[in-house]
RNA sequence: GGGCCGGUCGUCUAGCAUGGUAGGACAUCGCCCUGACGCGGCGAAGGUCGCCGGUUCAAGUCCGGCCCGGCCCA
């Protein structure tokens, strides 16, 4: 054996490892290997903001857990990491660096610039990704704006546009005006914010008037009905009139709804073109007309009237304004309400009615759930979050975008007579903006010239095929054993978009679902208990982290910082707790190293009864861990092995055995090398344990003890230990409680003295109270006596007085110190 | 407004599916330079487990209601 050197420099011996493991290979997953389950981790591709935060780290910690774990189980590890490019941000950031709007450039030139800039960023992201010690296995590294990856996402468009999954239409979507695209649902985040409720009178055409309360006056154009509850008694009289829209000259029918809501406002509201989404179910169900006055830019159209060309502010301010000098305007009230932004930018979207491709998902809802509910969840109440969610969808996933730097939708037009040419798949990859259809001529009318469709996909198109794509799907003709992930690891916050997306796009393509369990992360909060974010102010950036206490300490914050599933604040104390631990870790194998330099690992020696003691505890500990490890409880798995380490195994039993240890000419070699046998196999067993969770540091430790006789290349290639049952020894076991009770209460008397722990007992006289205590302290009488400093101990079995033992009322003893 | 999660020593957290002296970490305060570790060790103090009812011999744990946070969604 090795010794260890006194200091050790984590920092330096992460950094080792990592470069180590890469060149060793021994995260490569083995395609030919059928001996081995296989394990699959469905690992989410970041998108590449080129910031690898807390939130990812707790994320990947928890996978890279999993994998280390599995692996050490026997399972041939699927690992894969990719990164998901496409996107609104990538190309906000280029339109800004550049000084340039997405039209100015030709796509392909556009594309450019924004791969570089997402080249980059993967980069920094990557260092991070290793720098945490991740397993992954890096050969299958992939982007999605590689020609090869989307070339997939067309594929499954194809396949998907032809089993009639897949259609364009007009209908209602949200609509980001600084973007000018269309977002889906799951795009959509809401935001209180102060605006205000205006009063305001509509003319009735018999005379009189009516007062609708609003919030977007500015739609007051695109008003197609006035509408009351069926049941409001104050309006019953005007159900079926007519009622002058202001600053129009058309008159309206008043109907009624029930899902007017008679305590809102004056119970009287108007129903546009479209103010939300209740006004889309309005207007569908009683067939009204759709009046169009807000356009891609958020500006008023012509159906606006003299407002045309105004920006929708400027309107609201300008209608205000008029209704005013008519007399209109009855008052205006503060109202607190939740507006729809775009998650990107936050600007306030719109609905318009436009024409866009879709997917149909609703009528999968039914089959999400059912599988949904399959899928085994961790913790298990998340399976609600994706069910509920796709309950309440009401409409279909938009999946066009009119942006650029994304999967180009592979469709053209016929110029004469409109038909849409869908690509085959020999075509792929191939981008309409820039290539035309492999095809001479219209199938339908003969005609040459093409339009291409300049629409892209949405970045959830691209990246919710992972499960797919990861198992080597399509050109892999054994992708299946891949499939479905054997997990897909997910936040909190994106199971609506990520899960749902994934479930709904595999299930409409292979009708399988494409996961079979799923671990969610919870939020990392900052240290004021919310959510950490950089506009927050109480944000930490990961290498800051890491400079600071390593990755091993860090993966123990996210391992233990709370139950999975759960948030979990950032604590420094944590990490440092973690990275003290690691280096109580250092010494205790440190200690051991110097007591078994001349140990040959064969020699059992002659157990002692703390021996076998430790020994029962290792297996319950090991049974423990496992059991918590297979529910993903990891912050359960890492207090277990702390705790054993720290408390059980040093606190307790190295102090207990030292002196056998050290003096082997007064207890015999026998019992030394039964005490160094227990600690060979208890820090091999530890280091195992622990390796998911802390991978460098147990990799170090193993390579100065064990390698040469274990012969694991890699402790996390090493089988995980299973629960020998014949090692559990009860008797031993509350022996052991007992005896080291009794050590604690001879330390406690001496600390209440104020004496050195070393101080010498002439005589320690206990009154066991029983035989069956007096036969445990006998027992261990060397290993107590040496422990304590007692030159002499006394056992009997009778009650007697003195200070108590914790735990043992039924025990006294009395202690007499030389003067 | 709805759904979910949570409310336990000063702070953070375990325990709650299978009721029975509430465990740990950080911080605090004493003491100990014990031959792995002061990046230690030993010990102390600190909790009527959000509130109100109920079930029970017994409730942090089960049931009902309420209050307060957080997240997600309308």
């Amino acid at each position: 054996m090795q010794t260890l050197p006194k200091r050790c420099n984590i920092i330096e011996i992460e950094e080792k490892w990592q470069k180590k493991w890469e060149e060793m290979g021994i995260y490569h997953f083995d395609w030919n290997d059928h001996s081995r389950p296989t394990f699959s981790i469905d690992t989410p591709p970041p998108y590449p903001s080129g910031d690898f935060h807390m939130g990812n780290v707790l994320n990947w910690t928890y996978f890279d857990i999993l994998a280390r774990y599995k692996r050490m189980r026997g399972f041939n590890v699927y690992f894969p990491q990719g990164w998901d490019c496409h996107g609104l941000p990538t190309e906000v950031e280029a339109e800004e660096r550049y000084g340039i709007k997405k039209t100015d450039v030709p796509p392909e030139k556009f594309r450019e610039i924004c791969e570089e800039l997402v080249e980059k960023y993967i980069q920094i992201m990557k260092k991070a990704i290793k720098r945490l010690g991740c397993s992954i296995d890096w050969a299958t590294e992939y982007r999605t704006m590689n020609p090869d990856y989307w070339r997939r996402v067309q594929l499954s468009f194809i396949i998907l546009y032809n089993k009639g999954f897949i259609y364009r239409g007009t209908h209602p979507i949200n609509w980001c005006p600084r973007c000018e695209t269309a977002i889906a649902d799951a795009e959509v985040e809401y935001e209180s914010r102060k605006s205000k409720l205006s009063y305001i009178r509509f003319p009735l055409e018999e005379g009189n008037f009516l007062t609708i309360a609003t919030s977007r006056p500015e739609l007051i154009p695109a008003c197609v009905t006035v509408a009351v509850n069926p049941h409001d008694e104050r309006y019953r009289r005007y159900i079926g009139k007519k009622i002058r829209v202001p600053t129009t000259k058309r008159t309206v029918q008043i109907i009624t709804d029930e899902m007017v809501d008679p305590g809102f406002g004056t119970g009287v509201v108007m129903i546009c073109t479209y103010g939300d989404k209740a006004d889309v179910k309005t207007v569908r169900k009683h067939g009204l007309p759709i009046i169009m006055c807000i356009d891609e830019k958020g500006k008023m159209t012509a159906n606006a009237g003299k407002y045309a060309g105004l920006t929708v502010e400027e309107a609201k301010k300008a209608i205000i304004r008029d209704l005013e000098k008519e007399g209109l305007l009855e008052k205006t009230e503060p109202l607190d309400q939740e507006v729809g932004v775009c998650w990107r930018c936050k600007t306030p979207i719109e609905i318009l009615e436009r024409e866009q491709w879709f997917m149909k998902t609703r009528i999968l809802t039914e089959h999400v759930e059912k599988n949904a509910l399959e899928v085994k969840w961790y913790p298990d109440y998340m399976k609600y979050r994706l069910v509920d969610w796709a309950k309440s969808l009401d409409w279909d996933w938009v999946i066009s975008r009119q942006r650029v730097f994304a999967t180009p939708i592979p469709i053209w037009y016929c110029k004469k007579c409109g038909k849409t040419i869908l690509a085959e798949p020999e075509w792929l990859p191939i981008d309409p903006r820039i290539n035309p259809p492999k095809i001479k001529q219209c199938p339908k009318c003969g005609n040459t010239q093409f339009t291409p469709e300049k629409d892209v996909l949405d970045t959830w198109f691209d990246s919710s095929l992972t499960c797919a794509v990861h198992a080597g799907w399509p050109d892999r003709p054994d992708w299946r054993r891949l499939f479905p992930a054997d997990v897909h690891p997910s936040g909190i916050d994106i199971i609506r978009t990520w899960a749902y997306y994934l479930m709904v796009r595999h299930l409409a393509l292979f009708n399988e679902k494409p996961y079979k369990s799923c671990l969610i992360n919870g939020m990392v909060l900052g240290s004021d208990g919310r959510k950490m974010s950089k506009s927050l102010g109480n944000y930490i950036a990961t290498p800051e982290v890491f400079d600071k206490y390593g990755a091993d300490a860090t993966r123990q914050w996210a391992a233990a910082g709370g139950a999975t599933g759960s948030d979990i604040p950032f604590r420094w104390p944590d990490v440092e707790y973690g990275w003290r631990f690691l280096i109580k870790l250092w010494n205790a194998a440190r200690f051991v190293g110097n007591q078994l330099k001349d140990y040959e690992p064969t020699l059992k020696g002659k157990l002692q009864v703390l021996d076998e003691w430790l020994l029962t505890k290792l297996e319950k500990t090991t049974a423990k861990v496992t059991e918590a490890l297979e529910k993903c409880q990891f912050n359960i798995a890492l207090e277990e092995i702390r705790s054993f380490t720290w408390h059980i195994l040093c606190d307790n039993y190295i102090e207990a055995v030292k002196d056998r240890l050290y003096k082997p000419e007064k207890y015999g070699e026998e019992k030394k090398n039964a005490a160094q046998y227990t600690l060979y196999t208890a820090l091999y067993r530890i280091l195992q344990l622990l390796a998911p969770i802390c991978p460098h540091l147990t990799e170090e430790i193993y390579y100065a003890f064990y390698r040469q006789r274990m012969k694991h290349k890699s402790i996390h290639l090493s089988p995980w230990p299973t629960p020998r049952k014949e090692m559990i020894n009860e008797k031993a076991e509350r022996h052991g409680n007992l005896l080291i009770a009794m050590i604690n209460a001879v330390r406690r008397d001496k600390a209440e003295r104020k004496m050195p722990l070393n101080t010498l007992i002439k005589k320690l006289t206990i009154y066991a109270g029983n035989a069956e205590n007096a036969e445990s302290l006998h027992l261990g009488k060397e290993d107590l006596a040496g422990t304590c400093k007692a030159e002499n101990i006394e056992i009997l079995p009778e009650r007697g007085k003195g200070k108590t033992v914790e735990g043992y009322e039924e025990i006294t003893f009395k202690a007499e110190y030389q003067s």
